[in-house]
RNA sequence: GCACCCAUAGCUCAGCUGGAUAGAGCGUUGCCCUCCGAAGGCAAAGGUCGCACGUUCGAAUCGUGCUGGGUGCGCCA
């Protein structure tokens, strides 16, 4: 149910018809006939360019062609008023009843109002957090994870099949560090004093990992050189640190539906059937890079490495995946891991990134362009960085001391929800504000509260009805009179109603889920206008004293806006709260 | 030096993939409320959409070139 969608096909047939009797010339392209809500609202409910955008082809004036137009789209029940303005814009004004079944559409589909099947079933790869597995989730990776799991909600309301990842960075250099920190807490475990060497990693969280190698091994690993206990150690290290981080995920409320594997590609020949895939598509060769430009490293030399040619897809340099010790650098294996994913068969690929790895995105595009011949689709988001703000300063982090703040003082000092909501209030290209004293503020400065509160006032609604023997069940109240719907203040809640489809619709075919966050301050502050307005006017109050009749059409309206609140909260993975406190 | 991202009201930011007179919150100013339909309400002022060309019926939105800020730039991940 999508009211846009309807309007926009009665302006096609309408527009067909006009073809059939010849007042239109015949094989027009409508696909860029589109149907809005407009801006101002003196130009009416909806507003469609079709005259505008159809007068060249036609070879005809944009208002002649709106005046034809609006003289049939006149017929329709539906439409109160067809006029034409401005350059040839066509400007709807809708009835009363067009409104008021919106409030009965959105309280019968309840939860699954504004789902679509825009997606058509299509598999969706969502790969996001994927922080490398060496300590507890922090702020840095907040953003990234709810994001990624909003979106993944998004797509999933949008008729997208969508697999939720994350990518264990496990292979590289970081979990040998791991590897050797852990041990040092090891060797604390059994009362020596631990020796956290420069670039190690000093944080206390491993020190029940030490604790849990000296119940496994006892005293079997102390004083044993590396060969010995390092690829033991590094195993046991990165299992312990996904458990943790899959308990930081879940505090989050974030549930990775496959956790794949950087050093399970190792020795598979998967690597190894990626990089001849390109190969044979002419994409490796072994040659030799130019310095960097700017600042050249100061032991640059030119070496001869293998190289994958992604400057034929619009990268700065061709880049290298092997490293000149005859080891993958980290982007091979991510070669394999993403024609793996080509070949599970999705339809689509996104990946949720740092800011930092911006460079990385032009190398990856390539590679997926060629190993899935151009089919499957990647979008990329990159999170710029979260501030966190207390008591009016800057809170900084130091990873270099080991104090940094984590998911987990997040989540206890301001809770999942308001974390959630806050953190996709901003596009996911512009840099978040966090302020630890603001987000838990009462008032309507806070976007949180602000949503919260209208969904509270809703079901304190619901409540009074109920005790004053009004029936609020949602078959009741879909079998209320909506004709009592009539006040502008009332309809104008249900034209705000009536967008929440194509809002939907519209952030999911950019991936954008902020678009519904900002949607649901709007439509809350809509109500709470409605709302105050019934303080000095009686007759918009949503309990009608002894006349429970236009009490339920009044409810069933509060009662469609708290369907939609509930829905997009639930995209955004938060807890809709039934009274405040 | 190159690539990517950003630039909109005093501040923080939206802006419907090209629509009409560019919006919201904060702040400012003025009035009202402070009778739990509590955790404020109404209204006003405030803009060269970084700059300049271009594309077209029409540009904050698309293209090119600048300016300013952020990020990144072989054998890290």
């Amino acid at each position: 149910m999508n009211l846009f969608n309807d309007i926009r096909a009665l302006v096609l047939q309408q527009l067909t018809a006009l073809q059939g009797q010849g007042q239109l010339p015949a094989g027009l392209e409508f696909g860029a006939v589109a149907v809005e809500p407009p801006r101002d609202d003196a130009h009416g409910d909806m507003a469609t360019n079709a005259a505008m955008v159809l007068a060249k082809p036609a070879g005809m004036a944009p208002r002649a062609i709106a005046e034809a137009l609006a003289a049939r789209l006149m017929l329709d029940p539906r439409v109160a008023l067809a006029e034409v303005a401005g350059p040839g814009f066509l400007n709807l004004t809708l009835r009363p009843v067009v409104w008021q079944g919106v409030v009965a559409g959105a309280v019968a589909l309840g939860a699954d109002y504004g789902r679509s099947d825009l997606g058509r079933g299509a598999r969706v790869n969502v790969e996001f957090v994927s922080a490398n597995p060496t300590g507890p989730m922090h702020v840095g990776h907040v953003r990234g994870a709810v994001f990624g799991d909003a979106l993944a909600r998004l797509l999933a309301f949008t008729g997208h099949r969508v697999t939720r990842e994350y990518y264990i960075n496990d292979g590289g250099a970081q979990v040998d560090v791991l590897a050797r920190s852990a041990y040092e807490r090891y060797r604390e475990a059994h009362g020596l004093s631990p020796e956290i060497a420069e670039g190690l990693y000093p944080g206390d969280y491993l020190v029940p990992v030490g604790q849990a190698l000296r119940e496994k091994y006892g005293d079997n690993l102390l004083d044993q050189g590396e060969q010995v206990w390092l690829a033991e150690v590094r195993d046991f290290a990165t299992d312990a640190m996904m458990v943790m981080i899959r308990a930081d995920l879940a505090l989050l409320g974030v549930q990775m539906d496959v956790y794949s594997s950087e050093k399970a590609l190792y020795g598979t020949g998967k690597i190894e059937a990626a990089l001849a895939a390109l190969e044979a598509l002419g994409l490796i060769y072994v040659g030799v890079l130019e310095p960097p430009k700017g600042k050249t490293p100061e032991d640059w030399e030119p070496r001869e490495q293998t190289l994958f040619r992604s400057t034929l897809y619009g990268d700065d340099v061709d880049r290298p995946v092997r490293k000149s010790d005859g080891g993958w650098t980290y982007f091979a294996p991510d070669i394999a891991y993403h024609y793996d994913k080509v070949q599970r068969g999705f339809d689509a690929l996104i990946n949720v990134f740092g800011a930092d790895h911006g460079g990385y995105v032009k190398r990856l595009k390539a590679v997926v362009s060629a190993l899935s011949q151009g089919r499957v689709p990647v979008d990329i988001k990159l999170m710029q960085l979260v501030k966190l703000w207390k008591g009016g300063q800057p809170f900084k982090m130091s990873k270099r001391a080991g104090t940094f703040v984590t998911l987990r003082d997040v989540i206890e000092l301001v809770g999942p929800d308001v974390t959630r909501f806050v953190m996709l209030t901003r596009k996911n290209d512009a840099a978040l504000d966090f302020d630890f004293d603001k987000v838990v503020e009462q008032s309507k400065d806070n976007p949180v509260f602000y949503v919260q509160y209208a969904n509270a006032r809703i079901n304190s609604v619901l409540r009074k009805a109920a005790e004053a023997g009004i029936a609020v069940a949602d078959a009741d109240l879909m079998a209320a009179n909506l004709k009592r719907l009539q006040h502008p203040a009332e309809l104008e809640v249900a034209r705000k109603i009536a967008e929440w489809p194509r809002l939907v619709e519209i952030a999911a075919k950019s991936n954008e889920p902020h678009r519904i966050a900002f949607y649901l301050y709007e439509i809350a502050s809509d109500f709470h206008g409605l709302w105050n307005r019934g303080n000095d006017d009686p007759a918009l109050r949503f309990v009608q004293e002894g006349d429970p009749a236009t009490s339920a059409a009044k409810i069933a309206l509060a009662r469609a806006v708290g369907v939609v609140i509930s829905a997009g909260l639930g995209i955004l993975g938060v807890t809709p709260v039934e009274e405040m406190h």
